[in-house]
DNA sequence: CCCTTAATGGGTCGCAAGTTCCGTTAAGAT
DNA sequence: ATCTTAACGGAACTTGCGACCCATTAAGGG
C-alpha cells in the first residue's frame, strides 16, 4: 500500500551503501580534478568508483546531484573561526583558508563544480547558500569579538566584513579568471580593514 | 592547391552571412534567457533563428563559441567612464551600471552565460578576460582623476578600486547568489571609498 | 547581367549519455 | 541461523546531440 519509495540508501544505511557512496564521492572528485564539472560523466564515475552507473544514476540522479552531495560532506567538516587576539590576524586566517581552499586541487575543484553546479540546479544552488551562509556566520564571531574588544566600531556588521575579505578572492577566480595570489588575499584584508575602521560596514551611519 | 579553408563567414561577410549572424546571436539571448546556458541547445537556437542548424555548428562549433561571440559584441557596446566630477559619484555611477547588467533580463542572462562557459572552455574565458581588463581599465581613469584632484592618495590602484566595487556584487550573484540590490552596490562604492582615502589601495604602503 | 564559389540548409547517420528491466547480493530484523 | 527485501549491477534499449553529405541559394567580382 505504501507505494512510497524511499529514497535508495535511507533505510540500510549500514555496510554496502556506505561504502558505494564513498567510493562514488571520492572518484567524483578525482573526475572533477581531471575533467571538472562540465566533463563529468556518470559512466565515468561509476567505473572509477568500481560500482554499476545504474546505482549511480539511481542515487544520485545526475552530476549536479553528486557535486551537491559532496558538498554537503565539505560543509560538515569545516572548521571554526580562528581566534588571535586581532582582527588583523583572525581576517588574515580567514583569507589564508579561502586562499587555500580554492587553490587546493581536489578543494578548489569541488568548490568550483559547486559553484557551476549552481547555475543550473536549484539544489546545488540552495547547499551552496547554506555553505556559505554557515561559514559567514561562523567567522562574523571573530568580528564581533573585536567590535567587543573596541578594535572595530559598535555596530560593525560583522557579516559583511567577511564577506568583503572573500569577494576579491572570487571575483579573481570566477569573473576574471586571473590568478589568486596572497597578494589579493593580503589586499582584501588590508582594504576591508581599513573601510572597517573607518566604519564603513556600520549601517545607517 | 591553397586547400585553407577560410573560417565560414569571413569572406563573404555582407548580406545573408550577417543577417544569419544577427539572427542567431538573438536568437542565442532569447534561449539564454529562457533556458540559462546549460540548456542552451544548438538545435533550438537554429530554429528559433530560422537558419539550418549545420550552420549554427559549422560557423560556431558549439555553446560555447556562440556566447564568445555574444560578448565579443557586447565589448563593442559598452560605455565610456562616468565624469561626474568626484570620485564618490563616479564611483556609483560605476556600481549602477554593473548593477543595471546584471538585474536586467537578457543583459544578465548572457553575462552569467559567458561566465558558465568560461569554466569550460578557453575562448570564452579569454573573452570574458579580455572584457573585463577594458571595463577596468576604462573606469580606473576615473580614480586616476580622482586623484589627480588630490581626492585620493597619490600612488592609489585605480584598477583594483574598480575591481573592489564590482568584486561584492559578482561574489552575491554567483557564490552565495543572494539577492543583489542597491544596498549591496551602495555599501560597496562606501567601503572601498574608505579604503581608498586611508590608502590601502596604495601598493607598498 | 553573368559567372564563380562561399555559404546555407535539409536529410541522414553514428555514437555516447541516460533509462529500464530483471536477476543477484547482502543489510538488518527476528 | 534464517528470512525479507533494500540496494546493487549487468545488459539491452532508447534518445538526442553533433557530424557529414550534397543539393541549393545568393554574394561579390568581372
Amino acid at each position: 500500500m505504501e507505494q512510497q519509495t524511499h529514497l535508495a540508501g535511507t533505510v540500510r544505511p549500514g555496510g554496502r551503501t556506505a561504502r558505494v557512496r564513498a567510493a562514488v564521492l571520492e572518484a567524483t572528485q578525482d573526475e572533477l580534478v581531471e575533467h571538472g564539472f562540465h566533463g563529468l560523466a556518470m559512466d565515468q564515475v561509476a567505473a572509477r568508483a568500481g560500482v554499476g552507473k545504474t546505482t549511480v544514476y539511481r542515487r544520485w540522479g545526475g552530476p549536479a546531484g553528486l557535486v551537491t552531495d559532496l558538498m554537503t560532506e565539505l560543509a560538515d567538516r569545516s572548521a571554526p573561526h580562528a581566534d588571535t587576539g586581532s582582527v588583523e590576524g583572525d581576517l588574515l586566517a580567514n583569507a589564508a583558508g579561502v586562499l587555500g581552499a580554492v587553490a587546493d586541487k581536489r578543494l578548489g575543484a569541488t568548490l568550483q563544480a559547486v559553484i557551476a553546479a549552481a547555475t543550473c540546479d536549484e539544489q546545488a544552488a540552495a547547499a551552496l547558500r547554506e555553505f556559505y551562509l554557515r561559514r559567514v556566520r561562523e567567522w562574523a564571531k571573530a568580528v564581533d569579538l573585536a567590535v567587543a574588544r573596541g578594535e572595530l566600531p559598535a555596530g560593525t556588521d560583522g557579516m559583511e566584513v567577511v564577506r568583503a575579505v572573500s569577494a576579491p578572492i572570487y571575483y579573481r577566480l570566477l569573473v576574471t579568471r586571473e590568478p589568486v595570489d596572497e597578494e589579493v588575499a593580503a589586499r582584501a584584508v588590508r582594504t576591508t580593514l581599513a573601510a572597517a575602521r573607518a566604519g564603513a560596514f556600520v549601517p545607517t551611519a
